[in-house]
DNA sequence: GCTTGACTTCGAGTGCACTCGAAGGGGAAG
DNA sequence: CTTCCCCTTCGAGTGCACTCGAAGTCAAGC
């Protein structure tokens, strides 16, 4: 009645290596992982959770850097609260302005095709 | 009556080093610059352009290799047009997919940042 | 005439986030 | 019993895009 996906499980269900999981763990990404009797990871639901937040505030951009310091302030329990959200909330501000800035040059993008598009019009 | 810019006023101008507009050229995303008398670089509004236009690539994802391939279907001549409007819209899919992960992650965000906001309020 | 900034080649260093492999060992399933 | 996956530590390697520095030269501006 042991539960809880194993490494390899759970690197196939977040779309990570097994090593990368271990090395999160050794970085201070994710809290000790619980072990089974033979003393191998076993992720419960919660450990997932945890990991597709990560890889979510990885897709973001967030560096290695902030998610650990990040882990270290969940870890330091419920009056970090607020800290957390603050970091949240200047993420999310990076993660606005990247958009404005990625739509903002795709604007000089599809110019770009436009302008590839007359002059494939023009050489027939 | 020399006219254009130095390395470096080009580079201040577009918001790379002097180093990495050499090393541009060098690698091939920049056709050879224009020199002066002395054998200095002149950056000419065309040269700026083209800059300009890397950066933009380069800041929504695009890789040195494919600008590469980019600049090198640029000096081919017009005969290449279509094949440079293709790299584009290619380029142009995966910048709006990185956008839509982005925005789509981003409401993750918010998410905990309101969950984080209501364990607040429950604090006082 | 000195300072500043330009030129060249070249190789090495940086930072990030993995990623891999070695070496040696343990337990569970077919 | 063999295969497979797990465990550990450790250091080295990878890929990308710069980034820097050395070493030596040259020319324009003050």
């Amino acid at each position: 009645m042991t539960s809880g996906l194993t490494v390899g499980e759970a690197a196939a269900k977040v779309g990570l290596s097994a090593h990368t999981l271990r090395w999160y763990e050794q970085e201070g990404l994710v809290a000790p992982v619980n072990r089974d009797g033979a003393g191998r990871r076993r992720y419960d639901s919660g450990d997932l959770n945890w990991l597709v937040l990560l890889t979510r505030l990885r897709t973001t951009g967030m560096s290695v850097r902030d998610m650990r310091r990040y882990a270290e302030l969940a870890r330091r329990g419920p009056h970090t609260v607020a800290e957390r959200r603050r970091l949240f909330e200047e993420h999310k501000a990076r993660v606005l302005e990247r958009i404005a800035d990625l739509q903002r040059d795709l604007e000089a993008i599809n110019v770009k095709i436009e302008i590839y598009r007359q002059m494939e019009q023009e050489q027939q």
